[in-house]
DNA sequence: ATTACCATCCCCATAAATAGCGAGGGTATA
DNA sequence: TATACCCTCGCTATTTATGGGGATGGTAAT
């Protein structure tokens, strides 16, 4: 068992498409005996990749209905950094409810476990695991596999990321100290006035400051600055 | 080896303070055998939670020379989903490699190894090793390690977490989908016209929905509230 | 059924940011 | 030794953003 899953990570790290990926969800649905394994990203605007065992039908009509802003799991995901088991969701709404019944309509089982991925640039992924049990069963199935889902999420997410290039088009130029320590300043939400005192410069030096880094950033006004520098990561706030 | 690991892990996830994560590192370090074990957050006033061996005196010097902005790992980091090595990373500019020699002169072996964490909300936090060794041993020590390493960094942030209630009074504000869509034209770049054109509303509208934005996000003024909705990952751009 | 929040519109006065023109001395690097 | 940035400072005019005050109708949850 346990060389099976190294088996199912050394595919997973020499695949090189999408259809690769598609073919380690399935490997591993088999592999853990689960309704479903699925990989996802959640974007700002909705689905742009994922991989998976759900149907053709389920993929549509969650996307048609807009059940990213209903799902409990998308929402539990987002707040938590722990692997999350659906079981100790919110499920009191009553769109919530109405969901899950949709789902299971649609071939999902009962039980689910979500691992919520965090990479560069918010980007945010889950990776679920699907079945029908019992709490206690799925409790310990969970309990029994996380540390290696965990990994093999990781893994999917890596090459998920690798495949879609994040973060090669987006080359960072480089703003001077006082550049930086401006936007900084900015991005903390100081005004002009006060970065200028943070910074012990006149206001006028600090425009100019601003004025060089949104050139270099490529940007309209110091907001966009400020935000480019931000999901660039040249700067921290 | 493998069941001191475990004994770690349980350990860590028995954790109850900062002090209890501080003897984890310790613990980490000798069972490792490197120089230093290190786990921090990057936030946005430098440092408000940490755990590791680094001595006092490095962690001064690091802070007061704001070696944050300088650090190749810190940038790195950010940028990247998976592990770093550092030597892999761009030490070319001069101030980076003064910063390596100065670390070296405070006790740090020349090899290191950092894991990027991300949690909710922004969170984004680092597991570091560090130790003196040649580059073959280094990398094969990596190899070998990587996996238990990101499980001790998970567990670490999970506690880091815990201990600081992250989630419970930093939550991140939700704003109206509007709300969402206007710091978004925003981040993009556009001015208040612009955003108001993009999403068929008047001027004032959009006004409306930045000022509302603005509150729930705690911000000072526009900039500050796209910078604030970007780096806790409510928006993406 | 009431409370809360959402989406949409309007006016006015003030504060702040942007755009244009400048200038000088310092430190690298090619 | 040029060339290229970096850091620092000033003035004026225009454009934009902010901070108050409002109003209406809708949807969702308690």
């Amino acid at each position: 068992m346990k060389s099976r899953l190294e088996d199912l990570v050394s595919t997973l790290q020499a695949a090189s498409s999408l259809e690769d990926l598609q073919v380690v969800t399935e490997a591993l649905r088999d592999h853990y005996e689960v309704a479903h394994t699925v990989y996802h990203w959640v974007n700002s605007v909705g689905e742009r990749f994922g991989a998976g065992t759900y149907s053709a039908e389920w993929v549509d009509r969650y996307l048609e209905k807009d059940y990213l802003r209903t799902d409990p799991v998308i929402f539990g995901c987002f707040q938590r950094f722990t692997p999350v088991i659906w079981k100790e969701l919110d499920w009191s709404s009553k769109a919530a409810r109405a969901m899950l019944q949709d789902a299971q309509q649609h071939g999902l089982g009962n039980q689910g476990f979500t691992i919520p991925i965090r990479g560069p640039n918010g980007q945010f992924a889950l990776f679920t695991m699907n079945a029908t049990a019992d709490d206690d069963a799925w409790e310990t199935f969970v309990d029994e596999n996380t540390r290696d889902l965990m990994i093999v999420a990781h893994e999917l997410n890596k090459k998920a990321l690798e495949f879609e290039n994040w973060g090669q088009d987006l080359q960072s130029p480089s703003l001077s100290p006082r550049e930086l320590s401006a936007m900084t300043c900015l991005a903390k939400g100081m005004n002009r006035a006060q970065s200028a005192a943070e910074l012990n410069i006149s206001e006028h030096t600090l425009r100019v400051y601003i004025e060089s880094a949104r050139h270099k950033l490529g940007a309209m006004n110091t907001t966009h600055a400020v935000a480019r520098a931000l999901s660039t990561g040249i700067i921290i706030v």
